[in-house]
RNA sequence: GGCAGGGUGGCUCAGUGGUACGGCGGAGGACUGCAAAUCCUUUAUUCGCGAGUUCGAUUCUCGCCCCUGCCUCCA
């Protein structure tokens, strides 16, 4: 049984067969740092997290890259109405990220590149193109892209470039041959960020910096490029024909984009204003509900944000959470992950499926249980399972019971309800559970003594 | 208009050429002093609509309707 991903280049499943066996490089397109992340680089983040984890499981050794733009338009004008630097707003902007995606979960790539760091792999980019001629120097001093002289443009977003020409309704850049051509290497404005370069002080464009990043970190051909959706094109495009031209043929060979996040069916993107920051959304709930929430959908589906899908997901980690506060004393034993999570992760990352299989798993342990079954290799592949989707990393303590809360008091309160119903005074008991109850607080009598959570 | 991806029970979310996974919710039951948690049973003659291929289609093909996205910066 062996992975199968779906690739954006074919728009088919393919199996998966790296280029050098054992060892898979991956380039995933990160953030551009001028303001916090939402929910969608959140679950851009966590899907490409899952994605490592899973190559790494299957007994990949991954070279796993992500990059930072922090050179770019957006981040000069921001930085500029916020009357800091750009390398300050960037820095803060980078911190930021690190802060909202360690706290859903998401390992650290291998490498973080920036931008900024890598000129001199752009300008030599840069520069092959132009000595091949597949890019120029316009009238206004940029150097630009010949979109046309590149065949096969347009592959990875089924975009036919007379269709392009006849679509586009933006306004034509009058330095441009052609209105495809995109920029290379944009020059500096007085009071710009810049670097020297062969065509003077200026900045990479914004497709440059992936093209010789992943090229840099990865090689010229390597196995995975990701990204968000709406990178598809013209980005990825882009990308495609800047290092395809510059190398003379390969560069990713597996393209996965992940599907939007919504909200009452409409993109959450920054234009619309219809986005929620990630820790916007974990003052309020945990951090794993919101990578419960992304993993609750595949990964290129669109996925539907609102609080009562928070809930479910919420709710889903509740029960989970349950099983593993029985489980706690189980013994570590050494396990296989079971079958059907196992397909499910290998048909194209089937979150959904492989959640399923835990949830199936953890009713097996609760009835094992409920018969004191032995429970060791289910509760070890039940651990392995949550472990690798990043999910039940707290402990079920922490997550039912907030330390805000006089612990001291409510064990108490739990001990004078039990001398009452012991004495079968059922009254006094109950006033007992509804005045906590009356607090969020519920309480459980088990078998071994009365346990409460905060609900 | 072109391209891409969708339309599955009250909600959500998988999936498959042989009548549909999981979660939430609902109903009934076991357990409990009563609850909670847990377990069991149950909850879609049906997978947008129509036609075709097939012994058989929700799954393949064609047409249609509707939704979203991309075509401009965007995870």
């Amino acid at each position: 049984m062996s992975l199968v991903v779906y690739n954006s280049l074919s728009r088919q499943k393919e199996p998966f067969v790296p280029l050098q066996a054992g060892h898979v490089g991956m380039y995933v397109c990160g953030v551009t740092v001028y303001d916090l992340c939402h929910v969608g680089h959140a679950r851009s983040t966590i899907v490409f997290d899952i994605v490592y984890r899973w190559l790494q499981q299957s007994g990949y050794v991954v070279n796993y890259v992500r990059n930072f733009t922090d050179v770019d338009d957006k981040i000069i004008r921001r930085a500029n109405e916020s009357g800091i630097s750009t390398s300050q707003l960037t820095e803060s902007m980078i911190q930021a990220f690190h802060e909202d995606m360690d706290a859903l979960a998401c390992l650290r790539p291998l490498h973080e590149p920036r931008a900024t760091l890598h000129m001199q792999g752009m300008i030599t980019m840069i520069g092959q193109l132009v000595d091949k001629g597949m890019a120029y120097v316009s009238r206004t001093g940029d150097v630009l892209y010949s979109v046309r002289k590149f065949e096969g443009y347009g592959q990875l977003s089924g975009k036919r470039i007379e269709e392009l020409e006849s679509g586009s309704r933006i306004e034509v850049d009058e330095s441009k041959e052609d209105p495809l051509d995109f920029v290379l290497w944009k020059m500096a404005k007085p009071g710009e960020p810049a670097w020297d370069s062969p065509w003077g002080q200026g900045r990479p464009g914004w497709h440059i910096e992936c093209s010789a990043m992943s090229c840099s970190h990865l090689g010229e051909t390597f196995d995975i490029h990701g990204g968000g959706m709406d990178l598809k094109f013209p980005h990825h495009e882009n990308e495609i024909a800047q290092a395809r031209a510059a190398n003379g043929g390969g560069f990713a060979r597996y393209w996965l984009h992940n599907g939007f996040v919504n909200i009452n069916e409409e993109k959450m993107s920054k234009s619309l204003g219809n986005f929620f920051t990630i820790r916007e959304v974990l003052k309020s709930c945990h951090p794993e509900v919101l990578r419960m929430f992304v993993l609750s959908t595949h990964y290129r589906s669109p996925l539907d944000f609102s609080d009562q899908a928070l809930d479910v997901a919420r709710v889903g980690l509740d029960r989970l959470y349950e099983i593993k506060q029985r489980i706690d004393a189980v013994e570590h034993v050494d396990v296989e992950l079971p079958l059907a999570f196992v397909k499910a992760m290998n048909d194209d990352f089937n979150t959904p499926e492989a959640l399923a299989a835990v949830y199936e798993l953890g009713r097996n342990i609760n009835k094992a249980m409920d018969a004191a079954c032995p429970v060791d290799d289910m509760v070890a592949a039940f651990r392995a399972m949550c472990s690798l989707l990043g999910i039940l990393q707290s402990s079920a303590d922490a997550w039912f019971r907030p330390v805000d809360l006089d612990a001291a008091r409510i064990e108490g309160l739990i001990v004078e309800r039990n001398a009452a119903r012991k004495s079968r005074d059922f009254a006094r008991a109950d006033e007992v559970r509804d005045l906590l109850a009356a607090e969020g607080i519920i309480l459980e009598d088990g078998a071994n003594g009365t346990t409460w959570k905060k609900e």
